[in-house]
DNA sequence: CAACCGCTTTGTCTTGGACAAAAAGACTAT
DNA sequence: ATAGTCTTTTTGTCCAAGACAAAGCGGTTG
């Protein structure tokens, strides 16, 4: 199978198809055609065969437009402009990090990959700290941190995921290790459809059983018909829901008013999250989380409104 | 337009969009499309626009032929057959549930919200057969169970989603407790984009620590231009890609060849899952695991090949 | 027994048109 | 001013039928 080189060798020289661009970039084939058709970009190559083959240098400016357009951008200001106007775009984030210099320390450990040497320090960090401030304080500066440091280029995705995962890891030891045996309330975790960011999740999940709730965690995308029917067959008291900065607020805002009908009305529903913002002040039946500094105190209200 | 209920009623009584298909069974939509074209199944409905909506009882038989596809069979040949007899052709070559008796105990805990119970009784058996041997047996045998238990309509999703966290919970806190300081080889885990089953990638980790690896996870959906960028800024000397069953396996088979091209020849590229399933055994340069009970050999394999 | 050949099956690519969903912008009312 | 609703633009996804290469199968031959 060796001795014929010619027919193995791949269009690595000239370019790659539309399904390897899809899968390397992370943009569907109909949106590659459909660009090209629209703003003139990209403009592949055709092989013998009629099939499109990019450049490599189409798909670096693509993976360019990609990582802008996960910052908010939109693809019709991005792919008329020059590699280099990118380039400088990514450079520049909007945002300036003022608070965040007290989570520095990351940064430099995960470039270095002293993984253990994060872990060590987060674990200590954890345990001098206590698990709610580390939650409601630590973590969300080192999370800003690692936003910023990605929106400027400073750090990789792959970094971004090698840190989500030790932070992970170092929640769930910390649940795992509270009982919730015999503890009130029962409340009920999930994120809605399409909602991925398990972290906010864990964080809140790591909150409530600090305070002695009992967590039942049905991890991320849960549908919100079934987000009903698991309520009812827990018994839950309380069903709380975390919305990240991606999620539209049009459709976090249906999920819960969709969710507060089927919910029967003894349960209280609670929201929080970046997708949120102080927004849903007043949808009727749905109390809203501030900030995870709340939880705490509305976890007090609710037992005192409970009892008294 | 908030007075009229009816319009935001979800197709939920009559189907799921093609999208939603290629999510659940992991056929493309070019080849749904192409199939209804051909063999004449499926036949979806169509909601008020035109656009294919598919019914549960589809969805369900078209995930019975990607299961009997993944055997080997042809979709030609099984299209035109009833659920019956493809089910009968799925019980017969690939011997049912007969282990899974030993872990009928966790439906029982599952289904009355015993998960304290259910905790403890994973904690116990963790403890009592070692993680290596928990990992490989026990926690296999579960996910059969649970699988199999939903399947049959014995389980609702949102139980699934239970069990796995408690099992995830568990599994983390595991890895946590073991150090890796200084110990070798660096592996690098991950799951290509749009495979999302954490689980699997998770038992891998805890069986690659238990046996002295240093583990280095980026999670799920890494693409696969980041992988090989990851693996050259940690310095792994393995890479551990991990296909669950709803991985097509043209997918596996071309973002193995391409993770493959794009490494260095020096690191080691390991591949395993039952999106695999034994058939990218002749791929150039990938290492096939078999099973779970592979990994410890194959990592002593590789200490051998690497000091002798 | 293995290698070659042709035939069949099957997945993916092509084109251009269409349209819903999301975002931005304009406007009004509290 | 700020929150809500309406309107317009932008953008991603879907549809259709046709085409064709790559993979699988079967038979023949050295």
């Amino acid at each position: 199978m060796n001795s014929s080189p010619l027919a193995q060798i791949p269009a690595v020289e000239t370019g790659i198809g539309i399904s390897a661009v899809e899968r390397d970039v992370g943009l569907g084939k109909d949106t590659l055609r459909v660009w090209e058709r629209r703003y003139g970009f990209p403009t592949p190559l055709r092989d013998s065969f009629g099939e499109r083959v990019y450049p490599a240098e189409q798909v670096a400016k693509l993976r360019l437009v990609k990582r802008l357009m996960d910052q908010g951008q939109r693809p019709g200001k991005l792919l008329g402009q020059s590699v280099a106007a990118l380039n400088e775009q990514l450079g520049t984030p909007a945002t300036t990090g003022d608070a965040d210099a007290t989570a520095d320390w990351v940064v430099p450990l995960l470039k270095q990959r002293e993984l253990d040497r994060l872990r060590g320090e987060l674990s200590q960090r954890l345990a001098r700290e206590g698990l709610q401030r580390f939650v409601i304080e630590t973590v969300p500066a080192l999370n800003r941190r690692i936003g910023d440091g990605w929106m400027g280029g400073e750090i990789e995705i792959f970094e971004e995921h090698l840190y989500t995962e030790l932070i992970q890891n170092l929640l769930r030891a910390s649940i795992h290790g509270l009982s919730s045996r015999g503890t009130t309330p029962r409340v009920l975790l999930t994120t809605i459809k399409d909602e991925e960011h398990q972290l906010g999740l864990l964080m809140v999940e790591a909150l409530l059983a600090a305070n002695g709730a009992a967590c039942v965690s049905l991890g991320a995308q849960t549908p919100v018909g079934d987000i009903a029917g698991a309520a009812r067959a827990t018994g839950a008291e309380i069903v709380a829901l975390s919305f990240s900065g991606a999620c539209p607020w049009r459709k976090a805002r249906d999920s819960l008013i969709e969710l507060r009908a089927a919910l029967p009305p003894a349960v209280a529903l609670w929201a929080g999250g970046a997708g949120l913002a102080g927004r849903a002040r007043k949808l009727a039946g749905v109390l809203t989380i501030e900030g995870l500094g709340d939880i705490a105190v509305t976890l007090a209200d609710w037992r005192a409104g409970r009892t008294g």
